[in-house]
RNA sequence: UGGGAUGUAGCCAAGGGGUAAGGCACGGGACUUUGACUCCCGCACUCGCAGGUUCGAAUCCUGCCGUCCCAGCCA
């Protein structure tokens, strides 16, 4: 990949790390970490480029970290799935596999010292209450009626919550900072709230846990992070990271700089919504090929180096963006141009009668592989007189410019023959049933030794010996570029009625026979295609389109 | 005058006093046994708007406008 461009994150930390800087003399130290209740997608992938490359890009390390201090939302099940996720991208985080759980024991114990300090305190408010003292947007919040308790009654209180005195709800530990600042989230915010759920890893070990605000920034330093890279939500909590950070007696205080997430056009990002499509049925799960899940792409038949390319291009900034999809189908296009081999497949498949071709007759033709890639070498294709061609290759009557199949006109058949369409046969419905053709001897390979143009060159396979496959094309999953901002309609009536259209009598080349997941190729003049890695079996193949090739027809192309 | 951010082309995005990089998309052309790829050319007289400072402003100053985020015991 090439050298990523510098940003202003990168800014930042080479400010760091200059003589007098903050991290002056230390190595560069970021974290992912994600929460183990879903799956990961394409706007994750983003962060994860972000903290692993700009470690690396500095000769630091990145950890890998599940923020999982919440048992009521989280499950081991996606723990598996991400780090799975994470590998597939082609990032490595070494031993370096850490659980925000593992660090109970030593945030409870910096609550316990901050009660001590007097910057907590443990409150009997209810959420309602809460909420209403918290004062509004303008209005500043009132002090709760148990912020000045002593310090020893706090530290009773909060033993107690720990000991499952309480029920969840009856007792909070606050934090004491402000209740008439500005930014809502120094109000006394929640630090520890009780939860009597079962924990994936700590089991039923603790009943209180927590909150984010008070847990991540000591997870940062007690893991030495020095930059601790999120997205632009987290702006307003920086204040409270770095009020944590700060009072906690700890070597390290990392600091915590904001970029904007990743929108993708056509698509949606939000946990909760792509958990809505599938457990609505509305796709075909967390793999849907549609979906922007990095398991949805992998299966689509993204390649990890497209996605890395298309996140380090994008640049990272904190302007809140949506980026084209066109952006990174150009990356796939540009990934797979230059490593899938070709080969020939009909979708939409109308017989071609070569008239003058000898009835059972058999030859073979050689065809590159791959002309990006010489190395790749050759195969061998079957031809004989009748095949099957593209449906839309041939026009009766065609549009202007059109330089197919029309009664009259020559077209190479692609390593094959030059061959001049004579007409048609039509069904009963006047349905085109049958495309007659001659071929020309002297072209054999598909060379016009007399030197005479041949402007189109269309795909074919051999009717007797092709394989028969399903092929899936995907269109984007919403009608329009950007589902979230209507504001009159539910994302869920913005769904494309036509992100999916199955193909399933296909006609395949018979190098294709037996092809199986992660295979992918370009099937020539249509686009990038991979066998479906759920549901294709060698004998039964199924294909995904990837992305299809840039069309440069202007004309009417039906 | 609640707080925090942010406005450079249709979409991303460099540039931070010296006269608007690059990519995607789009349009035109060359080449072509893929209407692909590749290669050329075009695509912001102007950087949200208005003033000001300066020989010179997208860059500095002032004011205004737009957009996004925040009132979870979610992360």
């Amino acid at each position: 990949m090439e050298e990523s461009t510098k940003n202003f994150i990168h800014e930042a930390i080479e400010g760091d790390l200059a003589p007098g800087g903050r991290f002056a003399g230390r190595a560069v130290h970021t974290r992912f970490p994600p929460e183990p209740n879903g799956y990961l997608h394409i706007g994750h992938a983003k962060a994860i480029c972000i903290n692993f490359t700009t470690a690396e890009k500095y000769g630091g390390l990145c950890n890998l970290r599940f923020d999982d201090t919440n048992p009521t939302r989280e499950d081991v099940e996606y723990v598996d799935a991400i780090e799975e996720d994470i590998r597939w991208l082609g990032f490595d985080w070494s031993d370096r596999l850490f659980f925000g759980s593992d660090y109970a024991q030593r945030i409870y114990d910096t609550a316990e010292d901050f009660i001590r300090k007097g910057l907590a305190y443990v409150d009997d408010l209810s959420a309602d209450e809460m909420r209403t003292m918290r004062g509004t947007l303008t209005e500043p919040g009132t002090n709760s009626p148990h912020r000045d308790r002593s310090v020893e009654e706090n530290l009773g209180l909060f033993r107690r919550m720990k000991a499952g005195d309480f029920e969840p709800g009856e007792k909070v530990l606050r934090a004491r900072i402000d209740m008439a600042s500005g930014n809502l989230n120094l109000r006394d915010p929640a630090m520890y709230r009780i939860k009597k759920d079962t924990h994936h890893r700590t089991g039923d070990d603790w009943c209180i846990y927590p909150m984010y605000d008070f847990a991540h920034p000591l997870q940062d330093a007690v893991e030495g992070i020095t930059h601790s890279l999120c997205s632009l939500e987290y702006e307003d909590h920086r204040p409270l990271y770095d009020w944590v950070v700060n009072h906690a007696d700890l070597e390290d205080r990392p600091r915590q700089i904001e970029f904007a997430r990743l929108n993708l056009t056509g698509t949606v990002m939000s946990k909760r919504k792509l958990l809505e499509l599938v457990t609505r049925g509305l796709v075909d799960g967390w793999d849907d090929p549609r979906m922007p899940t990095l398991r949805g792409l992998r299966r689509r038949g993204y390649t990890p180096a497209s996605i890395r390319t298309f996140c380090d291009r994008i640049g990272v900034s904190k302007v809140y963006s949506t980026v084209d999809s066109a952006f990174l189908e150009h990356c796939l296009r540009e990934d797979l141009n230059a490593s899938a081999n070709r080969v020939m497949a009909v979708l939409r498949p109308v017989k071609l009668v070569v008239e003058n071709y000898p009835d059972g007759a058999v030859e073979t033709f050689e065809a590159e592989n791959n002309p990006e890639r010489p190395e790749n070498g050759v195969r061998t294709v079957p031809f004989s007189r009748e095949l099957w061609i593209e449906a839309e290759d041939f026009s009766e009557e065609p549009p202007k410019g059109y330089f197919r199949m029309f009664p009259g006109n020559e077209v190479r058949l692609k390593h094959a023959y030059v061959v001049r369409c004579t007409g048609c046969v039509r069904d009963g419905a006047g349905r085109v049933v049958e495309v007659r053709c001659t071929y020309d001897p002297a072209t054999k390979g598909g060379d016009t030794p007399d030197g005479r143009k041949v402007k189109g060159t269309i795909h074919w396979v051999s009717a007797k010996h092709a394989v028969d496959a399903e092929v899936r094309l995907y269109d984007s999953l919403f009608s329009v570029p950007d589902p979230d901002a209507s504001e009159d309609r539910d994302y869920k009536e913005l769904l494309n009625p036509d992100s999916l259209e199955v193909l399933p009598d296909c006609k395949c080349e018979p190098s294709l026979a037996g092809a199986e997941a992660p295979a992918a190729y370009q099937f020539l003049r249509l686009g990038y295609f991979c066998v479906d890695n759920r549901v294709s079996r060698p004998d039964r193949l199924v294909f995904n389109r990837s992305v299809s090739l840039k069309d440069g027809f202007k004309g009417a192309r039906s």
